[in-house]
DNA sequence: CCTAATCAGATTGTGTACAATCTGACGAAA
DNA sequence: TTTCGTCAGATTGTACACAATCTGATTAGG
């Protein structure tokens, strides 16, 4: 069953994902529960729980606000999910089966479709498609936890709207990524396909935080 | 300021963590109302921050129970410590400070001095000290989502609880490895940081599970 | 012009009431 | 005996009311 307090949980969560609600934004109790028809309650419960995920920044008598992500945050999750998601690449690399190796062929054959062109339009059709592809490899890796982290780790804007940052070049070498992924999966090496995934996250976090602010210390 | 909530979630997130709450125990709102003679109310949200935690598990209109562990959770759980933690221990090698060493040094000091034998009693005296050293090293890393993340993987009863089950010939192994993280931190060597501290996490997630559970597969 | 005190409105914190739902026990029918 | 339906009690879900606190603007004083 559903309650009120689930839904308007997974709404403002899309929201925030989707980039509708942009970072900074303060949310009212009040204008949510408006939205929703509800009381404040469910709406409360909602919010502290997105605040406990980290989509929300929540302060005491004061309020709740979109968070927002300092470059030097940024540069930590790329870190991190590049540690995560290489580690799920390794595992995959001996779990996956041909079945999934097939599937990530065929949605990359769709990415490479839509995506003939690095514009604004094709970036928001490659998206789900890039986020299912990841998916898939996640899943092969048959580790609950790491799945869940990386969830944690993926389910941001900034991260989610990687593809409209990339020039031609930068879009030509993310699918070249993804197609050594599949030949190291393939090839049943975990080494290979955990340093294709490295490879892989590390050149977004360059494209989304440029050169210079890149330092790794 | 301190809101009723917020008393509420640290009261019961240390009494899992403690053990004082058992897994699978039922936790219902009136109870806990009483306990903190307060309403309803801001039980709810604390509970709920608790389940997005991971310390709870809520179903809607049923209720809360105390999160359960099962052997594969739990190997889950110490693989991915072990991957964050190493490279946690693997950046503290870069960047700790000779001050934050000699903490270390003094911290293990103690910890050897109250852990000569391997009983019950040592054993609870020196899990919070045990605990400080890896808090420390894991401060020294300078990288707050990592940190963050460790937080989440080792605040439950399992892990705080590992010394009662380390036989006398484990504990002095434990010893002899936080002796040697100390030396790599010195050398200021990061891969050497990052190796021992892979044995010392591994090595307890035997212990916990027994050698026969654990199958890396 | 700047700083600090003040105050009204807005917003959050908590208590209480009642509706919706679940749980477990009991009893009837196969 | 087993299975199913029923029902009372317990528990959770939501609405609403009021208290506590904060925010921002306004004003008094320097």
């Amino acid at each position: 069953m559903e309650t009120v307090a689930s839904r308007i949980y997974q709404n403002i969560k899309d929201q925030i994902i989707e980039g509708r609600y942009p970072p900074g934004m303060r949310i009212t109790e009040q204008n949510i529960a408006a939205e929703f028809s509800s009381s404040r309650t469910p709406v409360r419960e909602a919010l502290r729980v997105l605040a406990a995920d980290g989509f929300l920044v929540f302060t005491p008598n004061s309020g709740t606000v979109v968070r927002e992500w300092v470059p030097d945050q940024v540069r930590e999750l790329f870190d991190l999910r590049s540690l995560i998601e290489s580690e799920i690449a390794g595992l995959a690399a001996q779990k996956i089966s041909a079945k999934d190796i097939d599937t990530l062929k065929a949605l990359q054959d769709n990415i490479e479709l839509e995506g003939a062109l690095a514009t604004t339009e094709n970036a928001n059709r490659i998206s789900p498609i890039n986020r299912e592809f990841h998916q898939v490899v996640a899943q092969a890796g048959r580790n609950e936890r790491l799945v869940l982290m990386l969830a944690n780790a993926i389910e941001i804007p900034i991260v989610q709207q990687t593809f409209r940052r990339y020039s031609e070049k930068e879009l030509r070498r993310s699918f070249s990524h993804h197609r050594e992924l599949i030949d190291a999966l393939l090839a049943r090496d975990s080494l290979w396909a955990k340093a294709v995934m490295s490879c892989h996250i590390h050149s977004a976090k360059h494209v989304l935080l440029g050169h210079d602010a890149v330092d790794n210390r």
